[in-house]
DNA sequence: TTAAATGCAAAGGGTTTGCACCGGA
DNA sequence: TCCGGTGCAAACCCTTTGCATTTAA
């Protein structure tokens, strides 16, 4: 069991002389049961649903905060809107259907592969960064009827 | 050596009921002399050069005409820009170095790798589509300097 | 008190769309 | 002629920015 990374948040900031606000605590809320990644915009919108008055710069400016702070990562989704993956230390990209646009979060084993199949010329992968398109069984199946 | 793809377009577009038009020659003059991949707005910009009078609208239009021919196909960048494979029987995916910025295609055997990864759970991969993002050598060599 | 954070509104990229006009076939 | 294509401008989506105002510390 591991301590929950959000629990310290509100006083790393202050170590750094930054502010602990209704806002940053919402928003945090939200990342704190959301498990994986979300997309900027599904943040914002989650975030109205608890709390109207949410405005997506305040919300831009605390992902970038938190980014910082490393609790957050992102990259980029199928579709190229900003992506954020929560909890960098389960860091893991994702796989897409282009099928039927289901996600899926790329494995361990699965992750450790790509990353072998650039070591040869030495890059070194992002994993967190990675999203990988592709047909997934249930679609393949469904077309080859 | 192969035959050049581009060179039936404009029966094929005939044959579909469709016309071939100055704008479309030189959309597909400049892909044509292009090899690889380009983002929507990067071939925006390479018609201008040539053709000051390329609207954009234009240019995306055609791009989804030869994605539907089979010509090009897109993914996204690191960036999140729609960005388009030219000539698909060549199909890669790309590495993109954070550091640098600079890009590379990825090489059969890599990709195979990466297919492979994820083979065991019968997801199949669209190569053109993969942009990894991570370090080259270089950025990874000055870093740890 | 006072710097940090917020809200708002506007700008910004890249891409898409509606529509009247143009021009290949 | 006639339908497909074009140009234009406006719309769009998501994200970022400037700035006056609020507020945590």
């Amino acid at each position: 069991m591991k301590q929950d990374p959000w629990l310290g948040v509100r006083d790393r900031l202050r170590v750094r002389g930054q502010r602990w606000t209704p806002q940053r605590r919402a928003i945090i809320e939200v990342l704190a049961q959301t498990e994986g990644h979300v997309t900027g915009a599904d943040l914002v919108e989650r975030c109205r649903a608890l709390e109207p008055a949410t405005v997506p710069s305040t919300v831009y400016r605390t992902l970038d905060l938190l980014e910082e702070l490393g609790l957050v990562r992102h990259g980029h989704d199928a579709e190229g809107r900003e992506e954020y993956h929560i909890l960098p230390d389960v860091e893991h990209g994702h796989l897409t259907c282009s099928g039927c646009g289901e996600t899926w979060e790329i494995a361990d084993e699965e992750a450790t592969s790509v990353a072998t199949a650039f070591a040869a010329r030495e890059f070194e992968v992002d994993l967190s960064h990675v999203t990988v398109v592709g047909r997934c069984a249930r679609c393949r199946t469904r077309e080859s009827t």
